[in-house]
DNA sequence: CGAGTTTTTCGTATGAAAAACTCGGTGCAATACT
């Protein structure tokens, strides 16, 4: 049988590279897909071996693979893992704006003569047509998508370039795709679906309920109030942990008082030179460093199985990531403790991120100009004044609604059933402002969570799809007693089903508990809706 | 949006209150310097 006949062969590759006994059978699935060459999506959470499942089949796969991994540093620690093993068919190199000409030149050169496997790589760096063309030539077997939630949490208006993935890896010749992510929730899954263009996309998912975190959640009426509360977990935990603060400066201040109340810290924010963060992030991980505070630049590749807790001095901007934060906690099983101290002031901040609106005109004039002659992005900047950030912002809004696309020689034109510029604008805005609903959405479901009084657990997973019958025994509300059980709680339309609301459109039902609903609209985001009245007044309709 | 800081305002002068202003996250790559 084929089937068994790919098991075999992983297992036994499994043996012999990464000296492991046996695959979870959820790892094994995901690599069937990979072997039967079909593009997958694998939710599975961290610490779970989630690299080995592009690894492997890589190593057995004739052809080399690109891997697309959204920071340099991560790259470097997943490149050194690789090649720490000594084995040809593991062998990583990659290309970036950290490496010189020649050694770019070397690394291409190594993938093309067989002599290394994978290629690391940025989706900015493949947004360059010269580098798209040469890895084209290396024709890859296969992509792996490293930390794919990005696609969706990037893509808008901070890293433009994983929007265009889809479009990139069509460039390089569309081999199968595997996308890896620690968290997606059901909404977040098929937007990467969509934007790689995956192709019936086999979607692997696992538990993603972790027993050994204590999930705890303060309101915090005064500064004050939440300082007395890290206190007193800091005196009762001496293990290692991250503080996750909402602004440099606070890291910075945090770091400072903490140390001088006799808790010794150190800081860790984006803002920081390269090298010191290197240092920084090395030192947390040999154990060196007790208590770190750090904004959310803390964040991706931080594999310390020993992390005892995590505490947000304020509330996260989703969710999303949250639950990707707290996930740093208790990797080696041992029991871990996450705290939330919020306060409503704290939802001010993520507005201000969540961004403001474009400004119509500077979305028409440069529609207006895309259209008059197609230019790269530097003859748009001069031409228009605008910075780099909020140029690319309005280039992507514009994009998706069809007024721009990509051209050869990095230059940008207008498709020909294209927007008129006014047209254009409009819908660019229309697009905006639907983004920044969705984006808001998520904040408000953040708060809900925080203000919940019944299961935490069960509130976390059902975000991302998980429905739970029994309350989590792990959470302050379980211990308190307040958490009321799930018993299969539901409503007039199944969960996952696709409604229809008359004001807010199209939308799908996530979860039931006790009389509300959750519903994730694409035009507002999500809405929490009651029950009865929907039932009573005909809300929604199936669609 | 909101906290924190600076400037303006009132006019007996002083300093207190009001108003105005500023700042705030995540990283790639390439560029301009030493």
């Amino acid at each position: 049988m084929k089937l068994s006949t790919h098991s075999t062969t992983l297992r036994r590759a499994a043996r012999s590279l990464f000296g492991w006994t046996q695959l979870r059978p959820n790892q094994l699935a995901a690599m069937r897909a990979v072997m039967k060459r079909r593009d997958a999506l694998v939710v599975l959470p961290t610490g779970a071996g989630k690299s080995a499942i592009y690894q492997i089949p890589a190593s057995l796969i004739p052809g080399p693979t690109v891997v697309i991994s959204p920071l340099l540093a991560l790259q470097q620690d997943q490149i050194a893992a690789l090649n720490e093993r000594q084995r040809p068919e593991l062998r990583a190199v990659r290309v970036s704006s950290n490496e010189s000409a020649s050694q770019q030149a070397e690394a291409i050169a190594e993938v093309r003569e067989g002599r290394a496997e994978f290629l690391f790589i940025t989706p900015e760096q493949l947004a360059n047509p010269d580098r798209m063309a040469e890895v084209r030539e290396l024709a890859p077997a296969l992509v792996a998508i490293d930390e794919a939630h990005c696609i969706s949490a990037w893509g808008h208006d901070f890293r433009p370039d994983y929007l265009a993935l889809g479009h990139l890896i069509e460039g390089i010749g569309r081999p199968p795709v595997v996308a890896l992510t620690a968290t997606a929730s059901p909404p977040v899954r098929d937007d990467i679906i969509a934007r790689l263009r995956l192709r019936d996309a086999e979607v692997v998912v696992s538990g993603l309920d972790r027993p050994n975190l204590f999930l705890e959640v303060a309101h915090c009426p005064t500064e004050d109030y939440r300082w007395r509360r890290l206190i007193a977990l800091l005196r009762d935990d001496g293990r290692p942990g991250i503080i996750y603060v909402p602004t440099r400066r606070s890291a910075e201040e945090l770091a400072a008082r903490l140390t001088d109340a006799g808790f010794p810290s150190k800081y860790y924010h984006g803002g920081m030179p390269n090298g010191q963060r290197n240092e920084l992030h090395e030192a947390f991980l040999a154990d060196q460093v007790p208590i770190m505070v750090a904004t959310s630049a803390f964040g991706m590749g931080i594999d310390k199985p020993n992390i005892a807790w995590v505490v947000h001095m304020a509330l996260p901007d989703s969710p999303d990531s949250y639950f990707q934060e707290i996930g740093r906690a208790g990797r080696d099983g041992e029991p871990a403790r996450v705290l939330l101290l919020w306060r409503a002031e704290d939802v001010g901040l993520q507005r201000f991120f969540s961004g403001g609106l474009p400004n119509v005109t500077e979305l028409q004039e440069l529609a207006a100009l895309v259209r008059s002659k197609p230019a790269t992005k530097k003859d748009l900047k001069a031409s228009t004044g605008l910075g780099p950030r909020k140029l690319a912002q309005l280039l992507a809004l514009l994009e998706q609604v069809g007024a721009v696309e990509p051209r050869k020689k990095q230059r940008l034109g207008t498709p020909r059933y294209a927007p008129q510029p006014a047209d254009a604008a409009a819908a660019a805005l229309a697009e905006a402002e639907r983004q920044q609903a969705v984006t808001r959405s998520r904040t408000d479901m953040m708060r809900a969570f925080a203000e919940t009084s019944g299961c935490r657990g069960q509130a976390l997973l059902a975000y991302f799809g998980e429905q739970m019958t029994e309350v989590c025994g792990h959470c302050d509300n379980c211990h308190a007693g307040t958490s009321v059980a799930d018993d299969g709680a539901s409503g007039p339309f199944p969960v996952h089903s696709q409604v229809r609301h008359p004001e807010w459109g199209p939308g799908m039902v996530l979860n039931y508990e006790e009389d509300r609903m959750t519903v994730l609209f694409d035009e507002v985001g999500y809405k929490t809706l009651s029950v009865p009245v929907v039932s009573e007044q005909g809300l929604l309709t199936l669609s």
